[in-house]
DNA sequence: ACTTGACGTGACCGATCGTTTACATTATGA
DNA sequence: TCATAATGTAAACGATCGGTCACGTCAAGT
C-alpha cells in the first residue's frame, strides 16, 4: 500500500486544485476525500506545495510524453472529410477524459502564480495544439488536400477556434455537447474555405479557389449565445 | 472621503484577485496596500464577500454598457486593410488596458467558483467578440469587401485566434510585442483567404474567389513557439 | 521472537484567516 | 456650539490554516 497513498493524494489534489484552485484547497478536505488523516500526508509528502510540485512534474512529464513526441502524432488525413472525423474524436477525447479536463483547469486557475504552470498552459491551449495541426497541415497540402499556404498560419486559424470551444466545454459542461456541434459545425466551414477543390486549373498566377459553396451556412450562432440546452454526447 | 475609500478597496480588490485569485487574496495586504487598516474594511463591506459581489456587479454592469450597446459598436470598416488596423487598435487596448486585463484575469481564475464570473467570462472570451465581429461582417458583406459567408461563422474564425493570444498576452505579458505582430500577421491571413476581390465576374454559380496570394506566407510560427525576446509596444 | 521501518492518527503548535468590538477622531448640520 | 453620524484603528475573537510530534499498528526480514 505504499505507492499507492501516494498516487491517491496525487488523484485528490488534481481533483481539488483543479475544483477550488491551490490556495483554495485545505490538506484536511483533500486527506478526507480519500479517507485520510490531514497529518498522514506528510508521510508521503514534505509540504503541500510539495505536491503541488509533484503534480505539475507529472503534467509536464504525461504532457511532453503524451504530446511531445512523434510517434504519437496522429496520420495525416486523407480527405478533408477524415479531418473533421479525426477533430471530432480529437475534441471528444480532451474534453471527456477527466485527467485531461482537471489537467486544463488547474493550470487555467494556476497559470498567474505558477512560472512552470504558465509555460505548461501555453504548450497546452495554444504552440501544442498549433504545432500539431502544422505538421498535420504540411501533409494536407503536399496531399492536395488543403490550399498550399503557410501551414503554421492555417493551424493557428484552425485550432485555436476549437480550443476555444474546449475552453467553454470545461467552464460550462452543460454545453459540451453544443459545443462538439460547433467544433463540427467549425470544421466544416474551414474546409470549405482552405480545401483544395479537385479542378487543376493552369495554375499560373491566379488559382481558382473554387471551395466556395456560399450562401447557406453551416448553423452555428444559436450554439454559442443561448440557453444551455441538453448536454448531449455519444 | 466616504465613497473615496470604498473605490480604492473594489480597486485593490480587482488588483489582488486578479494576481492571487480571490481565496488568495487576505484583507490585511489589501487594505495595507491602500493604506488602511484591516478592521476598516468592514465601515464599507459588510464581508470579503460582498466586495468580491460588488467588483462582479461592476464588471458586469460596466461589460453591458461597454459592449452590449449597439452605440459603443465599432463602424464597419470600408476597406480590408482598414480592418486589419481596427482589429490591431482594438487587441491594444484591450491588452495595455489595466483595468481589462485585470478584468480578464480574475475571471479567468473565479470562473469555475462563481457561476456569475463563469457567464461573464463566456461573454468576454467567446460570444462578445463572436457577436461583435457577427454585425460587422455582415455589414462587410453587404460591402463586398469579404465573400458572403455565414458571417457569425465567420466571426467566429477570425476572432477566437485573436483572443488566444489576448490570452498569450495576459499570461506572458513579456510576449505581447510578439502577440501583437501575430494579429497583424493572422488578420492579414484572414483578409487573403476571406476578403472578397475587386473582380466581379458573372457571379452564376461558381464565384471566382481569387484572393490567394499564396506561396509566400506571413511569418507567425516564431511568435508561438520561441523565447520571449524583446516586449516592444507602441 | 525480535527488530526494524513504513504507515496512519489524534493532539497539538504557532500563524494567519475573516470578522467583531470598544474606542477614538473627524466631518456635518442644526 | 453641540449632538450626530461617518470614518478609522488596535486589540482581540474563534476558526482554520499548514505542519509537527509522540505514539500505535502492522508487515517483513532475520
Amino acid at each position: 500500500m505504499a505507492k499507492g497513498t501516494k498516487r491517491k493524494i496525487l488523484e485528490a489534489a488534481l481533483e481539488l486544485f483543479s475544483k477550488n484552485g491551490y490556495t483554495g484547497t485545505n490538506m484536511r478536505e483533500l486527506m478526507a476525500s480519500i479517507g485520510y488523516a490531514k497529518s498522514s500526508t506528510y508521510r508521503h509528502f514534505e509540504s503541500k506545495e510539495e505536491i503541488w510540485n509533484t503534480l505539475l512534474d507529472e503534467m509536464i512529464a504525461y504532457y511532453g510524453e503524451r504530446f511531445g513526441s512523434p510517434e504519437h502524432m496522429p496520420p495525416v488525413p486523407d480527405s478533408l472529410e477524415e479531418l473533421v472525423s479525426m477533430t471530432i474524436r480529437m475534441v471528444r477525447i480532451t474534453t471527456q477524459d477527466e485527467t485531461i479536463v482537471k489537467t486544463r483547469k488547474v493550470l487555467t486557475l494556476e497559470q498567474f502564480r505558477d512560472d512552470r504552470a504558465r509555460d505548461l498552459a501555453t504548450k497546452h491551449f495554444l504552440t501544442g495544439l498549433t504545432e500539431m495541426f502544422t505538421v498535420i497541415f504540411t501533409g494536407m497540402m503536399e496531399k492536395k488536400l488543403l490550399r498550399r499556404d503557410d501551414p503554421a498560419m492555417v493551424a493557428f486559424a484552425y485550432t485555436m477556434p476549437i480550443s476555444a470551444l474546449i475552453h467553454l466545454c470545461d467552464r460550462e459542461p452543460a454545453k459540451a455537447g453544443e459545443a462538439l456541434r460547433q467544433v463540427e459545425a467549425f470544421s466544416r466551414h474551414f474546409i470549405k474555405v482552405y480545401g483544395e477543390t479537385e479542378e487543376k486549373t493552369t495554375n499560373k498566377n491566379a488559382e481558382l479557389a473554387g471551395n466556395a459553396r456560399r450562401d447557406g451556412n453551416t448553423e452555428l450562432p444559436a450554439a454559442l449565445a443561448g440557453e444551455a440546452g441538453a448536454n448531449e454526447e455519444t
